[in-house]
DNA sequence: CGATCTCTGTGAAACCTTTCACAGAGTTTC
DNA sequence: GAAACTCTGTGAAAGGTTTCACAGAGATCG
């Protein structure tokens, strides 16, 4: 079998098997460990990266320490499309889990969007997808109360990675309260104060290490 | 002098002048009154918008009344640009002064992309701008404190609207405290009683009926 | 010009969040 | 397995925000 790019990924839907060998011969492959980080803020902006396993975060880091998760991606996303408005990064990414992702070069991408109106295409509907996704977050958040961020951070999780069982809606993901706390933009002790509430109130559980969601019970929270 | 497109919209930039006319041909036009609704949330979102007078805002609008503002656009800007992965408005935009707009129907425009990659490159510009800006704000938004986000508010709107003068940067809109209050997602009385601590501080002063900021010092007060 | 409507300014009580401090549970590492 | 480290759970004090209520300034419309 020829070496080519998964055209399931949104990015690469529709184009000739032939094309995507093309593709494939511009992309190389990187793998990081768990917290290495792939790029920081301020680095030159050179190259659009796809997850192809594991977790990415895209964090936001302020001059002084706080830090704010702006995304956690997934595989198949893609990451870094900034560049072709931004010289240099605006975000950190580091790897959530250990994670293999695609590296494909500015100048390439550049060349593929010029000769593959098909990737021009996708490029425009997932940019446009995820500026739809910030707008109404960022919309959605102008809430006062950590609980009502909270359950509606806890079900864009879901709806990003949720997987269902039995129980509820499972989150695959390895999150401290602190780091639900640097989603929705409060204190550690804070989320903690409010899980405690959220799981007496049997809107989540635990089952292994990971969260159980209680979607229907959870988004009558997540009303404002 | 023929009727054309005007090419300082940055979505027509690098288009040769008989493109310019071929684009003004798909282009309609439409005034509205200070306040009406350009599109509401749920609408089909068949039509792209570009602002050519006044301002337009964009908003979120929750269940129960809450509103936050995502946008206030000025001339040149897009909006209802989600139209090629949503179908249906995911936000209301109302004209914020008295405006004018150009409208590219949804088949023209995707016509367009095709055709002219001009301006299929200025496009996927135009959204990788507006996506790093709007993670930019998220990601600055995680912080508690009112004035914190009120101070960035307001060096934003000084970047997008801002006209220098010798006492500071004027913002050349009408907002009320009920219109910074929904853009920083807090109430009303809490942004009257920022404003009258950053007046008295003299890090905004009034001229007419508009905010003059004093930029330098404010930015002291945005940092988290 | 007066009536009306909107916007700004204030204050008190209830509530939520931060901040700081510390303890114990759970993990990881050697 | 013990030590070291991370994560969760708690509590008290201080401070910020919401909510409600109301007054007065300012703008708008006949």
């Amino acid at each position: 079998m020829p070496l080519s790019v998964n055209t399931a990924v949104e990015l690469f839907h529709g184009i000739s098997e032939t094309d995507a060998q093309r593709v494939a011969r511009l992309c190389a492959e990187r793998k990081y460990p768990k917290d290495a980080t792939i790029f920081s803020k301020g680095d030159p902006a050179n190259a659009l990266f796809i997850v192809k396993e594991g977790k990415v975060r895209i964090l936001s880091l302020s001059d002084k320490g706080a830090e704010t998760i702006v995304h956690i991606l997934k595989e198949g996303e893609i990451f870094g499309e900034l560049l072709l408005s931004e010289e240099q990064r605006a975000f950190t990414a580091v790897a959530g889990t250990d994670a293999l992702v695609t590296v494909l070069s500015k100048g390439n991408l550049v060349e593929l969007l010029a000769v593959l109106p098909a990737i021009a295409k996708n490029f425009i509907r997932l940019l446009s997808r995820r500026l739809a996704n910030v707008e109404r977050e960022f919309g959605e958040f102008g809430h006062t109360w950590s609980y009502n961020r909270l359950a509606k951070v806890l079900l864009r999780l879901c709806e990003e990675h949720g997987k269902e069982t039995p129980k509820g809606t499972l989150i695959p993901l390895r999150l401290t309260h602190e780091d639900l706390a640097n989603l929705i933009g409060t204190t550690r002790e804070t989320v903690t104060t409010q899980m405690i509430r959220f799981r007496r109130k049997g809107l989540v559980t635990r089952q292994d290490r990971f969260l159980v969601v209680n979607k229907p019970r959870l988004e009558e929270f997540g009303r404002t």
